[in-house]
DNA sequence: TTATATTTGTGTCATATTAACACAATGAAA
DNA sequence: TTTCATTGTGTTAATATGACACAAATATAA
């Protein structure tokens, strides 16, 4: 959707959206993706419609693909907000008066939106593109620290998105597509204490993450730093994926 | 909803449904509470659909009170099913025919319908009435291993809710809603047992049980027994909680 | 060339948890 | 009072965890 004459809402499911969290990893840090919205002054995550003749699931790869570029990422449905508070009332007037919609689709900005929450985790560096479009006029990255003014509640999803992720975190292993092909010991830990939000034992960590067997050493290291290289490693993919399938650390 | 005359599609969000597994435990088997729907011979979760001013949950919630007179029960959001396939297309007729739904009503019925699927423990006794509605005949318990002939995907959401029970079995206690007040360790184990389909150690299973902090010892013992009677536990209330809303075994 | 600072890789040890197993106690029925 | 099924609890070996310490590698400073 390029602008605003290809904007049809008569296919659209109505008053249902999906929303993404993005998560990147960068410089130590947990960042989301977000759209900077024209003429409001606040951002919300990336998302869109979900077209009747299209599945849920796919109308958020859409997303991603459409919106951001990205394609082939670990998109995954984490809740659904349902709640009564859900709508742009408060925003009409100004997308109106700024032409960013039409007074004829005020009906459809008005209501109640139904909204899908799929978080992503996506490498920080593949994201280079700020894509515009009719409704964005800005796609950046923010630390979760340090989130700006969002619409709605979209500041609860990313929240909740967290929550999940950390959860998430006990029974799958994380860190393809948020990390570089090759990576070292030290740069998953980080990923980790960033995810988690708290410190690890160095030793206790590579001990647990090696008796996972998801690793594969690439018997090369990383040069030109000023200490000890430290081993690169890649995720074994047949273990990995047989680890986010199956999960670990089931106790029964 | 008593009958079709009350039926009136104008306040209700299109395409979207919520779907409720309702689980119970009987005979130390896992039961899925099913609608037998009328003039179709099939079998369906009960559900409804989501008014645009009630928030979501509340939805969830209202189906069980309204068709199967629960409530407080445990209730969650477990996925979005929404794939292209879900329609009632091939049923209308039939519907339309046996004067269930109306032919005013034909385009709300045929559109894809995407549900959220929530799961429900409840206790087995305390659902008793076999309420019939404008679109049920009946109401009855099914073992989910000898499951009936179900609408559209009902058989994948019940699927879908087992697995998510048991993984969610890796963090959180079960138990409340599915057994009475007070129960004994070999009743508790029968649950565990059956929603996972595998045998446990009766003396690991114990020692892992008691350490969680939940039981309470009610200093009492099931009687009438034709062996040693077993003590009887209740849930304390307050750990049990915190155990929901915290998890347990978490791992970082 | 050598010393220093920093970071990486790995080992140890005490403690806790788990899996596998056995035996005594209880209560009804024979 | 014997038998039987079932419950409660203890033991032990193997495994995992948490808290630690030291040696190796590499750039930089001396």
């Amino acid at each position: 959707m390029r602008d605003l004459e290809d904007f049809n809402d008569t296919n659209l499911q109505p008053g249902l959206s999906v929303d993404c969290v993005l998560f990147g990893f960068d410089n130590n840090e947990l960042k989301i993706l977000l759209l900077k919205l024209k003429s409001i002054e606040k951002w919300a995550l990336p998302g869109g419609f979900v077209n009747v003749d299209k599945d849920v699931n796919a109308e958020a790869h859409a997303v991603l693909k459409n919106r951001i570029g990205l394609e082939n990422v670990f998109l995954k449905q984490f809740y659904l907000f349902g709640n009564l508070e859900r709508n742009l009332n408060t925003h009409t007037p100004e997308l109106i008066k700024n032409g960013i919609i039409s007074t004829k689709r005020i009906a459809f900005f008005k209501q109640r939106f139904i909204t899908v929450g799929y978080y992503a985790l996506v490498e920080y560096s593949k994201v280079k593109e700020t894509t515009v479009d009719f409704i964005s006029e800005a796609c950046e990255w923010h630390s979760i620290h340090n989130l700006p003014k969002m619409i709605i509640d979209h500041k609860e999803i990313i929240l909740k998105a967290h929550q999940t992720l950390k959860k998430e975190l006990n029974t799958e292993p994380i860190g393809l597509n948020l990390l570089p092909k090759q990576f070292t010991m030290p740069e998953l830990q980080a990923l980790y204490e960033t995810v988690l939000e708290k410190k690890l034992d160095r030793r206790n960590f590579s001990r647990k993450m090696l008796n996972y067997n998801i690793l594969k050493d690439t018997n090369k290291r990383r040069m030109g730093v000023k200490h000890k290289a430290p081993i690169l490693y890649e995720f074994d993919m047949e273990n990995y994926n047989q680890a986010i399938k199956n999960g670990f650390n089931s106790i029964w």
